[in-house]
RNA sequence: GGGCGAUUAACUCAAUUGGUAGAGUGCCACCUUUACACGGUGGAAGUUACAGGUUCAAGUCCUGUAUCGCCCA
């Protein structure tokens, strides 16, 4: 074993042989009880980022634990085919030949995305694999496959024929690059600086003010409404309104929607442009008017000289006219919220279209009910009030898209568009009894990738058909996911599952928060503050991070900026800290709160860990060099100390793993390793083994405890740092003599408890610390070693004497002498109720010792005080618990014993 | 406008049903000791955002204020 631990060393070969010899695959035949993780399914053509760094990890984490405590366990995994995204670069690809998916038509370019995702599809689910995560990849699923593709069909059908699908004519999210409808998810919504404008409508009781954001969809309008309560327009109501430059009449209508605060007071209703008017309009049984194209340009429903205009430039020239026409009153600066494409960065338009829709009302009471009698928690439990505050307004789901790059919508039309929909074009023939000779045509849409997203849970485990893993795994035990596609995702999954399987899809969603950087700040491109999950585990230089970030940037002016910060931030590029001290930061990391900041300073320390578990082994082995393991433990008390600490270790870390704390789960576990096993056990059986008076047979009993301890640490550190332990698992083979392939298959330790209280110890342990502590406060070198004294008849002086050998090497002591009357001057230490004394002579100054004992008596004295009053308080004793009352008693007669001890030996070094 | 969350050491985060605040990094002092300087030993560092309240006891519960963030409209 290397002096320092590297992980790039021995990374890629552990994944390979896991993988080449199957450890992650479930067993069907298997009798052991089932837990089942399902991957949100990635981007096929994607890469991974920090988000997937994190959640893979935990994934991981569980499902390597899970293994380790008997479980038969599935980690599923999958891509998402991620409609939008993947045309987009396709197309954006073919743009770079000079092609267009116009150009090659529907059937090539859906040939030319199966090629750009079989050269790109495997990035992702390599990257998986740097991670180590343990996933099942005899069953890769992707939402495109064939059997996915008839499942959805399959889904989409019985709904259809159930009424739950329909046709619907009204408002979507329109994207005007794409031209297709957008998810809510791909809408981002920022506050930016705008203008309102007020413009005045003759009346028949003369001019209303209306104030609007949009003066160019008043082309548009329909009516102006007013709220009936406010006294300033009441009598407008029912009255004829025109609107400005095309003179047209529109009705004034009454409807308590609008605000009369905001603006003028006065809403102009243009329902085929707002969907707030849009709803008012339905309300008030309004028409409709759509002044759009498909591709944002004004239609032939303007006047003439308004047509074939982008919105902005109508805009424009609607303003310039109301100007002349003198009705423009006013425009002032106002912060409005553009819903902008997350996919293209356009300005999204309310546009007037006819989709596909699924009633979702009854899906989501039905899955409320299933949060509501816990048959799935959420945790953190608050994310459920999200939930159903999402659920108690959930509207229709808009399921069709315009895009090319999708599951087909099994829907076909005749020449009056009637609509058949079924399986497949032979089979609506049947179904509907229409003869050959009708020409039918196929839908052209596609549906929303959650639409497949939703059926995760049971089609990658075989649905529709009755498998065995369908029984074996489903419901999936736990759902890891982040908190922003609560709606899109495990909603959904909740009502689909519910629905088909009438089952919950899993019995549990941990919901972990954002990744974001050291500042705070969520990553991305245009920020420049991206981490790539690959650059911490293999390291990457500065210039190349940089370019890395300022590479096609949409906005080239904040590459200096970019620079800036980033040289700030790593001015020496980023270190390679491997997978494992990464997975453990991530860990230590998930505390259960909304956002995680990736600070690359916890990363070094939990580095740092790595190495300290590397040495440590290291230093087992070469002190185990061909030692014939028969597993004799050594059965002292520091032995049985240590076995206590894994024991309670193994049984917390359990505890915070099945609770998701995979924060405090790291803690534990990292406190143990380092506090505990090196900083004592490992010091207490150096000085054992080198000890040339005990015999090799007691060394051998050491040996073993020390394996035996080594190997649990490994099993136990295991699930968080898969690569490092199967390394030094490996290595230490000889030593354990495990007959497993791999540490990953081995089971967790079973705990035992001990009832004993090691008092022995921690007194041994608090005595070397405190005599530490004096030497260090009196600047008494390291190589100069003290004798010390202490009262012949007490159990203290037993104590030391037994443990002189650990003194000695841990504390700098050369001899224990006992006194039986008087001490001569000297220091003196409180270990418990006794005194370990320190003498002066050559090596203390009094001055020193006298001002050391002050300060130590002040601290005394402050929380004697506390306790004392908190005693002498008669409802403290009333009400509170008996044993902290009992403590409190404790830690008082202790402060009062140590004050009457320093008190005597200050009057002692008076008198010196 | 409605809802949710945050504010704890210089930085990044913890703190179980209220019981006297802890890690990692950084900082200070000493130490090249044969597992580890990615180390060892010891240490300093907090009016828990602010103001009230409940309680024997508040970082934790309640009310209000401030700042920041997210979601929905």
């Amino acid at each position: 074993m290397k002096g320092a631990f590297e992980p790039k060393k021995i990374e890629k070969k552990w994944y390979a042989f896991w993988e080449s010899n199957k450890l992650f695959s479930p067993d069907d035949k298997s009798k052991k009880e089932s837990f089942c993780i399902m991957i949100p399914p990635p981007n096929v053509t994607g890469s991974l980022h920090m988000g997937h760094g994190f959640q893979n990890t935990l994934m991981d984490v569980l499902a390597r634990y899970k293994r380790a405590k008997g479980f038969n366990v599935l980690w599923q995994v999958g891509t998402d085919h991620a409609g939008i995204a993947t045309q987009i670069v396709v197309e954006r690809n073919l743009e770079k030949e000079g092609r267009t998916k116009e150009s090659l038509g529907r059937k090539k370019f859906e040939k030319e995305i199966w090629k750009w995702k079989k050269l790109s599809g495997s990035t992702i689910t390599k990257q998986l694999r740097r991670l180590g995560a343990s996933l099942d990849w005899d069953n890769e699923k992707f939402t495109m496959d064939d059997d996915f593709n008839e499942a959805v069909t399959e889904v989409f059908c019985a709904l259809y024929d159930e009424g739950l699908i329909y046709r619907g004519f009204r408002l979507v999210n329109w994207d005007i690059k794409l031209q297709t409808a957008l998810s809510d998810l791909e809408v981002i919504s920022n506050e930016e600086k705008g203008k309102i404008w007020e413009i005045s409508y003759k009346t028949d009781l003369g001019d209303l003010v209306v104030a609007t954001t949009r003066p160019e969809t008043m082309l548009g309008d329909v009516a102006i409404a007013v709220n009936p309560k406010d006294q300033r327009y009441k009598k407008f109501i029912g009255k004829r309104a025109f609107i400005p430059l095309i003179e047209k009449e529109i009705p004034i209508i009454g409807d308590s929607y609008v605000d009369m605060e905001f603006g003028t007071g006065c809403l102009k209703i243009t329902p085929g442009h707002d969907f707030n008017d849009f709803e008012i309009g339905k309300k008030n049984k309004l028409p409709l008017i759509n002044i759009m194209n498909a591709d944002g340009t004004t239609n032939l429903n303007v006047p003439k000289r308004f047509q074939s205009l982008t919105m902005g430039e109508a805009r424009k020239k609607i303003l310039i006219d109301l100007k002349e026409s003198g009705n423009l009153l006013k425009e002032k600066d106002h912060i409005i919220t553009i819903p902008k494409s997350d996919r293209t960065g356009v300005v999204l338009e309310p546009f007037l279209t006819e989709q596909w829709y699924l009633k979702s009302e009854e899906m989501a009471s039905e899955a409320k009910k299933l949060i509501r009698k816990k048959e799935i928690k959420l945790i953190p439990k608050n994310w459920e009030n999200t939930y159903f505050s999402w659920m108690d307004n959930i509207r229709d789901w808009c399921i069709s898209r315009q895009l090319w790059w999708g599951h087909r919508i099994p829907a076909w039309y005749d020449k009056d568009n009637n609509i058949y929909v079924g399986k497949n074009l032979s089979e609506v023939r049947k179904k509907y009894k229409i003869s050959e000779k009708i020409k039918l045509t196929q839908d052209q849409d596609v549906l929303d990738t959650w639409f497949s997203s939703q059926l995760w849970t049971f089609v990658t485990l075989g649905w529709p058909k009755k498998t065995k893993r369908l029984k074996k795994f489903h419901p999936t035990s736990v759902l890891v996911t982040g908190f922003d596609i609560i709606f899109f995702w495990v909603a959904r999954m909740i009502m689909i599952t519910k629905k088909f399987l009438n089952e919950v899809p899993f019995k549990e969603v941990y919901v972990h928060g954002l990744v974001r950087d050291g500042e705070g700040q969520k990553m991305s491109k245009s920020k420049g503050n991206i981490i790539d999950p690959i650059d911490i585990i293999d390291g990457i230089e500065l210039s190349k991070l940089i370019e890395k970030r300022t590479s096609g940037l949409m906005n080239p002016k904040q590459e200096e900026k970019i620079i800036a910060s980033t040289k700030k931030e790593f001015p020496n590029g980023i270190a390679s800290y491997g997978t494992d001290a990464m997975r453990f930061t991530f860990c230590s990391l998930a505390s259960g709160s909304r956002d995680i900041n990736f600070d690359i300073k916890r990363l070094e320390g939990y580095r740092n860990f790595c190495n300290k578990l590397w040495n440590a082994s290291k230093f087992i082995k070469i002190q185990c060099k061909d030692f014939d393991n028969k597993g004799v433990l050594s059965k002292n008390s520091e032995d049985l100390w240590i076995k206590n600490e894994i024991n309670k270790t193994i049984e917390d870390f359990s505890k915070h793993i099945e609770s998701y704390r995979f924060d405090l789960a790291t803690q534990s576990a990292y406190d143990f390793f380092w506090e505990k096993f090196c900083d004592w056990y490992i010091e207490f059986c150096k000085i054992r083994l080198n000890d040339p008076n005990l015999k090799q047979s007691e060394k051998n009993k050491i040996k073993a405890s020390l394996i035996d301890m080594i190997e649990k640490s490994l099993i136990l550190l295991h699930p968080l740092m898969p690569f490092i332990t199967e390394e030094i698992w490996q290595e230490l083979r000889p030593l354990h003599k495990s007959k497993s392939k791999s540490i990953s298959q081995e089971n967790f330790p079973k705990v035992s408890k001990s009832s004993r209280s090691f008092s022995d110890v921690k007194i041994l342990q608090e005595a070397i610390v405190r005599i530490r502590n004096i030497r260090s406060e009196m600047l008494i070198p390291q190589r100069i070693r003290i004798n010390i004294l202490s009262k012949s008849s007490n159990s203290l002086s037993k104590l030391l004497k037994e443990n002189i050998i650990y003194l000695r090497e841990m504390a700098g002591i050369n001899e224990i002498s006992s006194f039986n009357k008087k001490a001569p001057p000297s220091a003196i230490i409180l270990v418990g109720k006794e005194k370990i004394y320190l003498p002066l002579e050559g090596l203390i100054d009094i001055q020193d010792e006298k001002q050391r004992s002050q300060k130590n008596l002040e601290k005394l004295l402050k929380s004697f005080q506390g306790l004392d009053s908190q005693l002498k308080n008669k409802k403290f004793i009333k009400n509170a618990p008996k044993d902290l009352i009992l403590e409190r008693k404790l830690q008082l007669k202790e402060a009062n014993d140590k004050i009457k001890e320093l008190n005597k030996h200050l009057k002692v070094l008076e008198l010196i």
